[in-house]
DNA sequence: CCCCCCCC
């Protein structure tokens, strides 16, 4: 590639090959020979708005607020829908966002108006490998880098070797910001609907995920909700940037996948292995898996909430070799009771234990307890 | 931004 051309794939294509040669002609002409044909291919870049075409090129891990212009090379791992915005002049907006990545790490991009179309028109895609020029600022989750009318992004034929910082779930702190993790899918709670405070309608859903590490639960709004469709249990799945939040009434760090999170399948393998508690080790409180056989039945019963609705209970007793508890199976779990035998061995995996009938501690089995008949 | 551990 001629030192032209190179400086050409900078522009980002806002004008011809042919028209940029004929304007550094021009250039080298009007400078009566006083810069060579490199430095008058810079000038013109800088008459187009294009001012850091001699910039080095950086790494992602390098880049902040304060440098204002990059280039960087990276891949792309994601891609988020382009959405329209109507501007105070009347004019619409686009704008898209990608996540990049390189060997040292990743980072968000926001494109505008006719870079994001490159989004829109499906010119960019995971897996493709670009060239980036644009300016760095603080973005919603951490630095991210806007590309506008005179930000460069092009495909190059470069390979990039790219490092996802990927956490385990163990380490997951509140309040942490662009988390990428994988684990098991251990559990898919219904969507429910909400009210937002600007009176639309939101929609939420959880999943359950675990790694070798632990498992935690997974907050998906409104259309990223929809993410799980095609998924199922047992599946492998990565989150890229998520963002951690301690949940008010568990006081349970959460992952939360929003507007800028992707929640998809992977093929990385991922370990998870239950944890099982000894019954007798169990204190009021806190959430449990245990194993162990049945050794106890009661009666379905039905019953009336405060609220009006009604609900079904059942009441068992599994042992173990330490000790022999009460569950409270509540729900769909309820109907189990009819299913069960004296000895069945079963896993009731995250019930919730407290002092209960007679002071005596029990396991909730409700909504987010799954129960395993061996 | 939601769920909210409920029975006898």
């Amino acid at each position: 590639m001629d030192e032209i051309t190179e400086i050409y794939n900078k522009l980002g294509g806002i004008i011809s090959e042919d028209d940029f040669r004929k304007k550094v002609e021009e250039k080298v002409e009007q400078m009566s020979g006083l810069c060579d044909v490199k430095t008058a291919a810079m000038l013109v870049a800088h008459d187009l708005g294009v001012t850091d075409t001699a910039k080095e090129v950086i790494k992602i891990k390098d880049i902040n607020p304060e440098i204002g212009n990059v280039n960087f090379v990276a891949k792309v791992v994601s891609v988020f829908d382009v959405r329209e915005f109507n501007r105070n002049d009347g004019t619409i907006g686009k704008v898209g966002n990608l996540m990049v990545a390189d060997d040292t790490g990743s980072i968000r991009l926001t494109l505008w108006d006719e870079r994001a179309d490159l989004i829109k028109n499906g010119n960019i895609e995971v897996g493709d490998c670009m060239e980036i020029s644009g300016y760095a600022k603080d973005g919603y989750s951490g630095t991210e880098v806007n590309i506008g009318r005179y930000g460069v992004i092009n495909t190059t034929d470069q390979n990039i070797e790219v490092r996802l910082d990927s956490q385990k779930i163990s380490e997951i702190r509140d309040g942490m910001g662009d988390i990428n993790v994988s684990g098991k899918l251990l559990d898919i709670s219904d969507v429910r609907t909400f009210q937002k405070k600007d009176g639309s309608q939101g929609r939420v859903g959880n999943i359950l995920i675990g790694d070798e590490t632990g498992k935690i639960r997974v907050t998906l709004w409104d259309e990223k909700v929809d993410s799980t469709k095609e998924m199922k249990l047992d599946d492998t799945i990565e989150i890229i940037n998520g963002y951690a939040r301690t949940n008010n009434f568990s006081q349970q760090v959460e992952i939360q996948i929003g507007n800028h999170g992707v929640l998809r399948k992977t093929d990385a393998e991922v370990e998870y292995r239950e944890n099982f508690t000894p019954i007798a080790d169990i204190i009021p409180g806190e959430s449990y898996s245990i194993e162990g056989s049945v050794s106890g039945l009661g009666e379905l019963r039905e019953f009336d909430r405060d609220d009006g609705t009604t609900n079904m209970v059942s009441n068992i007793y599994v042992s173990d070799d330490t000790g022999r508890i009460r569950i409270a199976l509540w729900g769909d779990h309820a109907l189990l009771v009819d299913e069960l035998d004296i000895d069945t061995p079963i896993q009731i995996i995250d019930a919730y234990s407290k002092a209960g009938f007679n002071d005596e501690i029990e396991l909730s089995a409700g909504n987010r307890t799954r129960i395993t008949i061996m």
